[in-house]
DNA sequence: GCTATCCGATAGTGGAACTATCTAGGATGG
DNA sequence: CCATCCTAGATAGTTCCACTATCGGATAGC
């Protein structure tokens, strides 16, 4: 198909396509001649990721192309898809080091020990959760670390549910793409749950007057 | 005190206090004099509130002022405090509606029958769980869909937490800060757990040696 | 009086994600 | 084989966002 086909099908204009290509976030099309390119499903179907990563998981185009790439080499271990994917999404604040993330990255490490986690407090997710605890506390809301005990133990049903899903994948390419979507789409997914069950909750709690 | 020591406590720069102020996220200083003001604990926790919402939430500063006006005026119903909260995360992407769109929103109204949730399809967090669904679908991996029920009993949970953490604040203006916090560093807080969960999980089902 | 600081206003910056335009060439129906 | 539309590749421009710089006065505190 050319160009203009892609663009139909995807929904993505083609200047847009054209700007994929020369950021490298999608391979360019196959010349059939000097001015003439002809693209595949293959090419769809990474649009789509690229567009579903973007507008639902709200990944900057620069770390899209660094999960790609990392998705595309079949020399990387599977353990460092799921990191690069992981540390694509952390917005990396930076800020002052301080003492207050020193705190809380030792928070960190006393919570991974306490669930018995087999991961360091220094890999980005430890990381982002530090910086969480960091701003909580600089918000003046540093007693919502109570609930993290809570939080860890829905975020272990999560994770299995994750591993249950890119486990039943056998194509690397399938597994690798199921991890990064799991990932992304899912952190969507689950934020949008829980507002509803907010919703639901503050209904239960306050009573249907309250929404008068 | 003056705008310096304001920046000195709060760690952001002078011109962007002033850049706050202007944009209405900020109330001005008390003005001593034409050309001299004065700010309180009330200007800085307001702040650090902000930046909390803009480094670690990532909301844009157009919704954290929304949200910090619905949160001031008194007369505004806490119900309607969470619902700005939940409505300013969704970073509501346009596209065409489609039948899609219509299906997704089928599947959380199931959903929502399903678990027996107090609350319509068409809130906020429902329109933002469909366009989810959609975007999974569109990315060929409609069957993660699968793990909603898992999903949704994880949000259950940390809702149950949450609601918890906002009843114990008595005076309103703390309990409405609370909820605004919860729900925006709540989930930056969860999706950081949730990582480490992947890992931790990843670790065990795969073995040790994957990290070589 | 002197220097550091401040107020308010206006204008400029840099990054991100496109979008427009242009040239030169190819595809295709009649 | 010609008119019309499509295409590749290049360059430049746009929009939005979150700041940041500068300026002309005025004030604080010694």
């Amino acid at each position: 198909m050319r160009i203009g086909e892609l663009s139909r099908r995807s929904g993505v204009p083609v200047p847009t396509i054209k700007f994929y290509v020369r950021e490298g976030l999608l391979p360019a099309g196959r010349l059939t001649s000097p001015n003439q390119a002809s693209y595949d499903d293959g090419h769809e179907r990474r649009l789509r990721l690229i567009r579903a990563l973007l507008d639902v998981g709200g990944l900057p185009l620069a770390a899209i192309g660094e999960v790609l790439r990392v998705m595309e080499d079949p020399e990387q271990p599977l353990f460092d898809v799921l990191g690069a994917a992981a540390k694509s999404i952390a917005p990396s604040r930076g800020g002052d080091p301080g003492s207050e993330l020193e705190d809380a990255r030792e928070d960190v490490a006393e919570l991974l020990k306490r669930k018995g986690w087999l991961c360091e407090a220094g890999s980005p997710g430890g990381e982002s959760l530090a910086e969480v605890l960091v701003a909580l506390r600089r918000a003046g809301h540093g007693s919502f670390v109570e609930l993290l005990d809570d939080y860890a133990a829905a975020a272990e049903e999560v994770a299995r549910a994750d591993l249950d899903y890119v486990g039943r994948r056998v194509a690397r390419e399938d597994l690798v793409e199921g991890v990064v979507v799991g990932t992304v789409l899912g952190e969507a997914m689950f934020a949008a749950l829980r507002r509803l069950a907010h919703v639901d909750a503050s209904a239960r709690a306050f009573g249907e007057e309250a929404r008068g």
